[in-house]
DNA sequence: GGCAAAATGGAATGTTTATTCCACTACTCT
DNA sequence: AGAGTAGTGGAATAAACATTCCATTTTGCC
């Protein structure tokens, strides 16, 4: 007997409720049973969810969600979204105060920082939304599935974006190679006509960079370009240059734009190979 | 006059949410505006919070921004909430709607999916707003704004969220090594006590990052982690383990939350290590 | 400085949602 | 097999909530 009374206290976490989700599972009724497991899997829910939706969702009525509650130890379905949503809010105390509009606190808290940054993310997949034409992106997809090999460069900061459209063209079995440094490839041929180089460089450019992508053009490859500003060199070289801005927070930015706009390209590039 | 009439559509996607906002932010009243931009900064906490609470968060009357969601040009607060809820509860009409979707159009146009992708990207930092606690995010940076030397390692996915970390710790001076193989630190001393590990595996994870995590951990260095499931092997090993949600494209997913986490993360411990 | 138009906040209203109640069903134990 | 007990779902009730209305205040303009 280790329910020694029907007087459970209320999981006050997270973990807390798991463990009691666990703990009571194997003695309860059926419905009660289902509402647990579907419950476990799917916690996140809750927070956004209303009784009847759960009950649905489970597959039994209202009221047996109800009950479901009252057997985990909440005094109803109100406490245990409570529960769930309380973590959701942990970022108002900041703002709490009634002069929200005064967004000049210099306190710098991790929270607020990740607050600015997605707040910066949303404005910079707002722009590349807006930048990037649809046409100038089907003409780079298209010249990039006709490729043999897609050589993949981008240093110092543009790296992380060609390393994931390495692992996404790899996945998905498109030949393309990610190039470590630039000079690895320069003048040892390893380009051919009939190949493509993506390349990808942000303000500071890499002179690496460019003059790869110059280099390269001047052998005959076609060269597609990703880049920040009208002013880089690469629209020199480049038959198709991409252009993306990112918002910034105190200086720094992150990659937003740049990793969705080449996630699609990448996928959009291996649909177009598998069609023909 | 681009406001032809006062009947405006109601937003169907979380950017044109944030459009409108930016839109018609100019020409709003006083506190219209402060609701705006509360709201802009803090979208995340719709889905879970009453009209009362947003009010009182943006230090409104409640009627006040139930007139300033009307002016968005949503029906009233309820509306607006269901478009922000839509993103949990995908689990519904994703698989209805998606594949209706796309048995509709069978053209594939690389600009559709850059849409798609975007708007992915912006349910994914809304998520990261909702699922990170500020409290874990503080405690981590601060770890491993105390550690003598970061070791970042993440593999085939991951491997391009480390690499951005790594150029960021790179840039800013914090001490950090990028591990390309787990094997290479693995048993040769590398990771001394005193230092920290931070690893990032996605599901389906992987067993060298999470055999590199456990041993790191057993042999007393401070482990943490990122990961997208609360199902990963890595939460035993670490002291605190970050989890972010990336919404999916016709089952890709880019790195929106992930990168922005990191990118905020990093940023904070340079700025912790600065301090002292 | 006074008038009109716009904006504001509190209180009233109608709707949705949680919660409880109870008649009914499906077990279990003898 | 039949009485008793636990489980279930629909319908009734109560609470919370969104939304509207209106008196009051503020703002812009002459």
């Amino acid at each position: 007997m280790n329910k020694p009374a029907e007087v459970l206290k209320a999981p006050e976490s997270v973990s807390e409720l798991l463990e009691r989700l666990d703990d009571r599972l194997e003695d309860m009724p059926k419905r009660l049973k289902q509402c647990a497991s579907f419950t476990r899997r799917h916690l996140h829910l809750i927070a956004v969810s209303t009784v009847s939706e759960m009950a649905q969702a489970v597959g039994v009525a209202p009221s047996v969600y109800m009950r479901f509650c009252q057997a985990v130890g909440f005094s109803g379905y109100s406490e245990m979204q409570d529960l769930l949503r309380s973590k959701f809010t942990d970022f108002r105390p900041t703002y709490d105060t009634r002069l929200a509009n005064l967004s000049e606190e210099r306190e710098l808290s991790t929270g607020r920082l990740l607050a600015d940054f997605a707040e910066a993310g949303h404005k910079s997949l707002l722009s590349l939304s807006n930048t990037v034409t649809s046409d100038r992106l089907d003409r780079i997809a298209r010249g990039m599935a006709e490729a043999r090999v897609i050589h993949l460069v981008g240093l110092r900061r543009a790296f992380s974006v060609v390393s994931n459209m390495g692992y996404l063209f790899e996945k998905m079995g498109v030949p393309a190679s990610v190039h470590f440094k630039a000079g690895m490839i320069e003048g040892h041929g390893a380009v051919l006509p009939g190949d493509v180089l993506f390349a990808v460089t942000f303000a500071p450019f890499s002179d690496e960079t460019l003059r790869l992508a110059k280099a390269t053009s001047a052998r005959g490859v076609t060269v597609f370009g990703l880049t920040d500003s009208g002013a880089c060199p690469l629209v020199e070289s480049a038959r198709e240059v991409l252009i993306v801005r990112e918002d910034e927070v105190i200086g720094f930015r992150a990659l937003n734009a740049a990793t969705t706009l080449t996630t699609a390209l990448a996928v959009s590039v291996s649909a177009l190979r598998q069609r023909s």
